[in-house]
DNA sequence: TCTGGGGTCCTAGGACCC
DNA sequence: TCTGGGGTCCTAGGACCC
C-alpha cells in the first residue's frame, strides 16, 4: 500500500515566534542569538540583507542598521512548537516531533475521509498561519526522505505535493548533499563515482548501492525511489537515550576549580533535564576540550542510577585528575548521561543507603520547583558557584538578592 | 568557517573466550 | 605452545541531523 507522509517545517523559525509574539516587528529585518553576541537565527529580512548565521551582531548592525536583535527565548519557541504540533495533530493520527521547529506526520489513513490529503495539507499550513501568525512549508510524498526534500523547496509558506509523475524532474533538481541524511563525506564520496543530484542515485542498481554503501545509504536509496522504510513514529519521552550539556568559556583556563565548576554546571544542568524527564542515567561520561580543539574524555558507571548531580560530582572530580594537565589550556566542557532508565523501573531498597538517596530526591524535588518559579539557578551546587560569580552578566548574584537567600550550611 | 550546543546511530577493531 | 578459526561484547570515533 502507498504511504502518505508530510514534512511540515516552520519558516525561519525562532525569529517568526519573535515577531508573532510581538505583531509591531513584522516585516522587519530580525535576528535572534543576541544574548551569544552571534546570529543564531533570522528572519527573511535579515537574510535579504546579507545577514547569515553566525555572523557577529556589531557587524550585523554595520551592514543592517534597522535590525533588531533579540536574545533567544527557548521556552518560547518550545511551546509554538508544541502548538503547531497540536494542530497537525487534528488531522493526522500519527505525529513525529523531530526537531522544534520540523515535524512528520503519517497521512496514510487520515482522520477526516472526506478531505483530499492535499486540502488537509492546505488547510494544516492555514490553521498555523490564522492560530499562530508563524508560516510552514509542507511537503507531501511517499516517503520522510521525498518528505522532507519536498519541504524545502518552495520555502517559506510554500506547499509542495509529490506525485510519482513529478519524482524524476523533482530528483533531478536535487542536489545529492541537499538530501536528508547525507552529509558532505557521503555527497563527496558519491560525487568521486559520478552522481551528483538524487536521481542520479536513485536509479543506480541494488547491487551498486550494497558495493559502495552501507545499510543507511541503501535505505536512502530505497526512500528516494519512494519505498516508505522509514515509518512515522510518535517519541516517548523516556525514550531519550542521553542527556548532554557543553560549555565553551572565555578566556581559555587550566585552573582547576573553574573547570570543575564548570563541569558542575553542566553536570547540574543535564541532572535537571533527566529529573524533569523522569529517567536515570547509568553511565556518565564527561570531557574536557583543549585550545587545540583535542578531546580528552573518560566514562564510568553509575552503581546505583540516580540524576542527583551530588551524587555524581564526586566521581567526576575524582577522575578529573586523570584528564587534567595543567600546561594545557581548556576552552570547553562537557558532561554526557547515557544508559538512561526509566525511574519508575528503580527500586530503591527503603533500609540503608537507598533512605538516603529517597531523601534527597525529595530535596532535589523543592530544588526544582523553586527553580522552575524563580529561574534558572536559583538554587544549584555549590561546586558550581564559581562559574556564575565569574559571569559577566552576573544572573546569579541578581537571584541572590532577590530571594534574599540565607546559607543554612551544607547537606551532605 | 579559526570552529556552538544537543542529539542519534553505525562501524571498526580490540579484548576476551572457546 | 605460536598456532587456527569463530564468536561476543564493548568502546572510541565517525557521520549525520537540527
Amino acid at each position: 500500500m502507498r504511504s502518505y507522509i508530510i514534512h511540515i517545517d516552520g519558516d525561519a523559525f525562532f525569529a517568526s515566534v519573535e515577531t508573532a509574539k510581538r505583531p509591531w516587528l513584522k516585516g522587519k529585518p530580525v535576528v535572534v542569538g543576541g544574548d551569544r553576541g552571534i546570529a543564531s537565527a533570522l528572519s527573511y529580512e535579515a537574510k535579504a540583507k546579507g545577514v547569515t548565521r553566525g555572523m557577529p551582531v556589531f557587524q550585523i548592525r554595520k551592514i543592517c542598521p534597522d535590525v533588531i536583535v533579540l536574545p533567544s527565548d527557548y521556552d518560547l519557541y518550545a511551546l509554538y512548537s508544541k502548538r503547531i504540533m497540536h494542530i497537525v495533530r487534528r488531522y493526522a493520527r500519527i505525529v513525529e516531533a523531530y526537531s522544534i521547529d520540523e515535524c512528520f506526520a503519517d497521512l496514510t489513513e487520515p482522520l477526516d475521509t472526506s478531505l483530499s490529503r492535499e486540502d488537509i495539507v492546505r488547510k494544516i499550513a492555514k490553521d498555523v498561519e490564522e492560530e499562530l501568525s508563524l508560516t510552514v512549508s509542507i511537503g507531501l510524498a511517499d516517503t520522510k526522505v521525498l518528505a522532507k526534500v519536498a519541504s524545502k523547496r518552495n520555502k517559506p509558506r510554500g506547499v509542495t505535493i509529490l506525485e510519482e509523475g513529478d519524482r524524476e524532474e523533482f530528483l533531478k533538481t536535487t542536489k545529492i548533499g541537499s538530501v536528508w541524511m547525507i552529509g558532505s563525506k557521503t555527497a563527496a564520496k558519491l560525487s568521486g563515482l559520478g552522481i551528483f543530484n538524487a536521481w542520479d542515485f536513485s536509479v543506480q542498481p541494488l547491487h551498486w548501492v550494497r558495493a559502495h554503501g552501507n545499510r543507511p545509504m541503501e535505505e536512502i536509496w530505497r526512500e528516494l525511489r519512494g519505498e516508505s522504510v522509514y515509518k512515522v513514529k510518535e517519541e516517548a519521552k523516556e525514550d531519550q537515550q542521553s542527556i548532554s550539556r557543553t560549555q565553551t568559556f572565555r578566556p581559555n583556563s587550566n585552573d582547576p576549580r573553574k573547570l570543575l565548576s564548570e563541569l558542575s554546571k553542566n553536570l547540574e544542568n543535564a541532572c535537571i533535564k533527566a529529573r524533569a524527564l523522569d529517567i536515570l542515567p547509568t553511565r556518565v561520561s564527561f570531557f574536557l576540550k583543549t585550545e587545540s580543539f583535542a578531546y580528552r574524555g573518560t566514562e564510568f558507571e553509575l552503581e546505583h542510577p540516580t540524576n542527583l548531580p551530588h551524587q555524581i560530582m564526586s566521581r567526576i572530580e575524582a577522575l578529573f585528575w586523570t584528564l587534567f594537565d595543567k600546561r594545557i589550556l581548556f576552552r570547553t566542557t562537557g558532561v554526557r548521561l547515557s544508559g538512561m532508565m526509566p525511574s519508575a523501573q528503580i527500586q530503591e531498597d527503603l533500609f540503608g543507603s537507598g533512605v538516603i538517596r529517597t531523601q534527597e530526591k525529595s530535596i532535589f524535588e523543592c530544588i526544582d520547583a523553586i527553580n522552575w518559579k524563580y529561574g534558572r539557578h536559583t538554587i544549584s551546587l555549590l561546586s558550581s558557584l564559581s562559574v556564575y560569580k565569574h559571569e559577566e552578566n552576573n544572573q546569579f548574584l541578581y537571584d541572590m538578592k532577590r530571594l534574599q537567600l540565607v546559607y543554612l550550611g551544607q547537606v551532605s
